[in-house]
DNA sequence: TACGTATATAATTAAGTAATTATATGATTA
DNA sequence: TAATCATATAATTACTTAATTATATACGTA
């Protein structure tokens, strides 16, 4: 059982476009900020201070590899989020098409 | 399966602690805006416009009684919400103790 | 028909939020 | 050590949204 309160701010962060589909992308594949960057067709602030309101909120954790900082999923305490993954479309295409996976970039 | 886009729409909707909470009163009962008015401990307008978001966003359905109108959860066609409600606590105490419950008004 | 009650709408205010631009930090490499 | 790359932070701007106040509509009843 959640808080009504907690459920609200989960949501809040869910509401968004971008954190939204961020989320999805993650649920494929831990990924680095510029591969989110590349994606999402924004700017690298725009993705950083988004994440930075996930990881606040304990939706997302970060992990530092040298210069890079992956972004990986965090919903264990959330189940009603992979409840509502579920009913969204697969993002696994769009990771596929990096193209900076496994070769120049982030690795 | 639903489009992010649609899903964010419901989400905005659903990631407010009133509206929220009014959803899940009428999970447990038909109500009317007096009646949701005073478990709610807000205004009539503010309630009325959180009303006609939630039916632009059809999530509710009205049906005229009298001079009462009565709001009722409209989520056939959302079952990821209905999958969101089951993580949250249940409203009835607050639905059983309406004070003009089946005697002076809404009746 | 006049009045009271239930609800809706409009206008305003205040607060919150996303995106952009500019700058800073921190790691890597030449 | 200087330059470069990845990311974060800060400041600003524009937009959106919740709540309030005031007013309108619509139904029911005396």
């Amino acid at each position: 059982m959640v808080e009504i309160e907690n459920m609200v701010d989960t949501l809040k962060l869910v509401g968004d476009k971008c954190r939204l589909s961020i989320l999805l992308l993650l649920q494929e594949k831990d990924l680095c900020v510029c591969e989110i960057v590349e994606i999402m067709q924004t700017s690298q602030p725009n993705i950083s201070q988004h994440m930075r309101k996930l990881k606040d909120g304990g939706l997302v954790k970060e992990t530092k590899k040298g210069q890079w900082v992956y972004y990986s999923l965090v919903t264990q305490d959330k189940p009603f989020l992979t409840d509502l993954f579920k009913h969204l479309p697969s993002q696994k295409d769009k990771v596929q098409k990096l193209t900076c996976d496994g070769s120049s970039c982030c690795d």
